[in-house]
DNA sequence: TAATCAAAATTTGTAATACAAATTCTCTGT
DNA sequence: ACAGAGAATTTGTATTACAAATTTTGATTA
């Protein structure tokens, strides 16, 4: 290591980005909570003594950013950051680089986190989030299977596990996994000739009774054992996919 | 359930919400790609027949979220869609939405996951890695206790063994967590009287040397013994919370 | 007095023009 | 072939104007 060292330069912020993290200063330190009016356009530009266009491209950035919320005709509002604003983000990242190595890597954090979220929501599920897997795992029954639906089932019936789990910040981290499931499966179903976990519903209905019956261990167990069926399927695309080149 | 069902209604969107979805699908698509050249300012407002304001602000807010690059005198080009952008808003939300009950929870989901993680490490580490954790422990042990840095480079610890797994995915969902330890650290020291995992030397130096010597259940146990030391902290904290109210 | 409704005022969305500031291009001269 | 100055290009900000949605106001009516 040399004696001295020189930090990155950085660019010179433009004025929107100023107005932007003054704005965003005072949102984050509750100073206007969610539901609040800012004040109009006109006053916050001579409060900031800034062109309207300068300031609106501000807000076109927060806007964006799910912090703001801006309607005509009546003004600008704190949004309430959304579980959809924080995740979409981390999804859109994982569906731009997604590539056949992803297959291994989700069906490995699954394996590692999915049979524990499965004991606490064992453990923690309440009358209300049982009656929501049911519901799902009703519709999930009467569905044909190989449906964009009956795959968008598949992956909300292990959302709803994460929220029944009683852990508020596990959905929050599982959804941009869970999201990619469609897109592992399409892959499966079209490379693998004999897909194992071709229909799940065995599966989620013996994962749903543990639920319901607040048995932990078997509630763990049966996840892992769907989980394991899964692995097997992705292991097989992971061969194929591997010789084809 | 009623015989017919409406949806929400939609507000229309606006012309720069429009210019939005469009660029950005081009963008997912990959018809360009990163470090390309978009046309112009000009030429694009004359292919979607719209105002340069109503173009800047859809421009702004691709900006805002990281999919583009607006370089002053140059242009504007599809930026690659980095780490930092796709876990930053979650990190923001669960900054925002901080309370004591976060304690519990995070520490919940690291011992779901980092004991894992850690065993992943010791079969997949390069030598590169183990430099990096090998740096990152030195400068640990240099720096006196109780400081910003000491805090950050605690968490930087769990960060680069996620990076050490080989599974690309897990230091992305996880950032978001570690980022908050030391808000959590903080709380801790803040609380309770008597705090165990005081100085965490000793645990990262165990666990640096199973990583080291690829031994995955030393690296497992190691790990899982940190975080019992940290679970005892935070239910301490816990109690103390409870009871002030 | 309370409710209603239409007009006025307010507020955001878009257009158009102008110029500043940074970068890139071009052409000249050596 | 290279260097450098000047021109052209391109994004950033300011200003003005008007459209469109909402809110406010105030008069009218029951």
């Amino acid at each position: 290591m040399s004696a001295v060292s020189f930090k990155k330069i950085e660019k010179p912020l433009t004025i929107s980005q100023q107005i932007v993290a003054k704005i965003e200063a005072t949102i984050l330190n509750k100073e206007v909570l969610p539901g609040q009016k800012l004040p109009t356009e006109h006053e916050m530009c001579k409060m900031f003594s800034v062109s309207r266009t300068a300031l609106r491209e501000a807000l076109r950035m927060l806007d964006a950013r799910g912090l703001i919320d801006m309607r005509k005709g009546s003004g600008i509002f704190v949004a309430d950051y959304t579980h959809a604003h924080a995740s979409k983000p981390m999804g859109l990242f994982l569906e731009m680089n997604f590539d056949k190595s992803y297959v291994m890597q989700i069906i490995e954090i699954r394996q590692m986190m999915e049979p524990d979220i499965c004991r606490l929501a064992a453990r923690n599920r309440t009358e209300e989030a049982l009656l929501d897997l049911k519901q799902n795992l009703q519709e999930f029954i009467d569905d044909e299977g190989g449906s964009d639906r009956h795959a968008q089932l598949d992956l909300e019936f292990h959302s709803k596990i994460a929220h029944a789990s009683g852990n508020t910040i596990l959905p929050l981290i599982m959804e941009p996994l869970f999201n990619l499931m469609p897109k592992v499966k399409a892959l499966i179903v079209s490379h693998v000739a004999h897909v194992k976990g071709q229909d799940a519903i065995d599966y989620h209905q013996a994962i749903f009774e543990k639920i319901k019956a607040q048995d932990e261990d078997g509630a763990y167990q049966a996840m892992a054992e769907h989980l394991e069926v899964a692995k097997a399927d992705a292991l097989k695309l992971s061969e194929i996919l591997e010789t084809k080149e």
